[in-house]
DNA sequence: TAGTGGTCTAGACCACATT
DNA sequence: ATGTGGTCTAGACCACTAC
């Protein structure tokens, strides 16, 4: 091999750097191909495995995917803003809307499934809804659907005693949704807590969201109390995070 | 080659997902070594990069980290709580505190390098705070350190003409901190806003952070207001996603 | 059909960390 | 000194996409 202690760093990291700074420089644009790998190798005169780590190198930043067959292309964000405040003020559900639609704007967000069970509750749940070892849960999960793509998994869990018989235990929970019906019930959600973490998708939300390569996941944990502050509902959501920037307003 | 179509899946997949069953069964903890690439390629029978390809899954997804003539470890998680609301509420930095102490607990979270300086105003930044071609912003460029791991990277951008000759353009802005010396400049800041956002690191962000591979962060963009509904500073603040869980907290 | 990315082999040398 | 992961070559066959 000739001349890797000269750059002191390695080819296809030399290779990645240039490529990144072409789209940066917008040589390469939103949507438009790069260089595939036979035109590296034979551009820089490597190895096929070396012009694949360096495309390999971008793709595990996010910033280009690559297509099967096709070709490598930059890749285009617009995220939708999520209001993670006013969206649960008491107005949005209490008067028969979806909390999802003050969300997206002109765009296109609906439920792409619904699935309601009853199931043994995750001990952290338990903990948090302060479940004996012997209560269940309501779970519905749903999966949220922008434009056709997947963003985002939803689970929400609920003390199966509370809500049995209830709307909350069928696919579609009537107007103003499940907030409303725990209202109902006497529960109404008075204070909310969301915990949000990121990491890489797991393989299974990785499918369910199909989910790029070099694309991380935000975790929304949110926990519903009513006015006697007990933990009625949590809410476990997964989003692809290059589909949304979540927004918090909030007084000093 | 051999049975490529017979599992559907390729062998470096099923490696991955072998070694992932590994670690969630608690066969290797936290901080526990993996087979190796030379175990591996024993083990399966397969060739070097195969097995690379299979390590680099699991790096991929975060869960796994590769030192360098050592090994490959699975990774621990401890993250920090991060309140989003409560850490700005006026009696914390009205009474003198650093808003940073209340974070974090027992763990020691302290200044790495603090750098001030005075330039032009990103474009983004400028229309956030309403200024003209010819303003100039002070940038309070800081990096936080928790037990000796660089965490946080926060660049806050306020007015030039605002702060000019008070302690924000000196590295310590004094008891209080940015927000108390603005309130006795006539800006108190009433309302908050904070976007949150998740990405892969560019290089830069990862040298800063030494980010391990298969790790996000996330970006906070906080804008502060003043009573007259004024812009009166932007923080953007790069966090270590593996090192913290943002919290918010409020009413319906 | 031609070209693309995806998987895989069987070698090699290197810098590095631990023993 | 040994073993580890990191880089790289030069081949190969495959499935898929676009024409």
């Amino acid at each position: 091999m000739s001349g890797r202690g000269v750059g002191r760093q390695p080819k296809y990291m030399r290779i990645a750097t240039q490529l990144r700074a072409g789209i940066e420089a917008g040589e390469y644009g939103p949507g438009q191909r790069l260089p595939g790998e036979n035109d590296l190798m034979a551009a820089h005169g490597v190895a096929r495995m070396t012009a694949r780590q360096a495309l390999a190198v971008l793709q595990a930043e996010g910033i280009v995917e690559a297509r099967k067959g096709a070709g490598v292309f930059v890749r285009d964000f617009r995220p939708i803003r999520r209001h993670g405040i006013e969206r649960l003020a008491h107005a949005q559900w209490g008067s028969g809307r979806s909390v999802w639609t003050a969300d997206v704007g002109e765009r296109n967000l609906v439920v792409d499934s619904v699935e309601v069970a009853e199931e043994d509750a995750p001990a952290a749940i338990a903990g948090v809804l302060a479940l004996g070892d012997e209560d269940r849960v309501c779970v519905r999960r749903r999966r949220f659907v922008l434009d056709g793509k997947p963003v985002l998994l939803s689970a929400s869990y609920l003390p199966a005693y509370l809500v049995a018989e209830t709307p909350i235990t069928q696919p579609d929970t009537g107007p103003g949704g499940t907030y409303a019906r725990l209202e109902e019930l006497g529960h109404r959600p008075v204070r909310f807590r969301e915990e949000i973490r990121s990491r890489m998708p797991n393989s299974d939300e990785s499918a369910q969201l199909s989910i790029s390569p070099g694309t991380p996941v935000m975790l929304i944990g949110r926990t519903a109390f009513d006015d006697q502050g007990r933990a009625v509902e949590v809410n476990e959501m997964v989003l692809d995070a290059s589909a949304y920037v979540l927004e918090y307003g909030f007084e000093a």
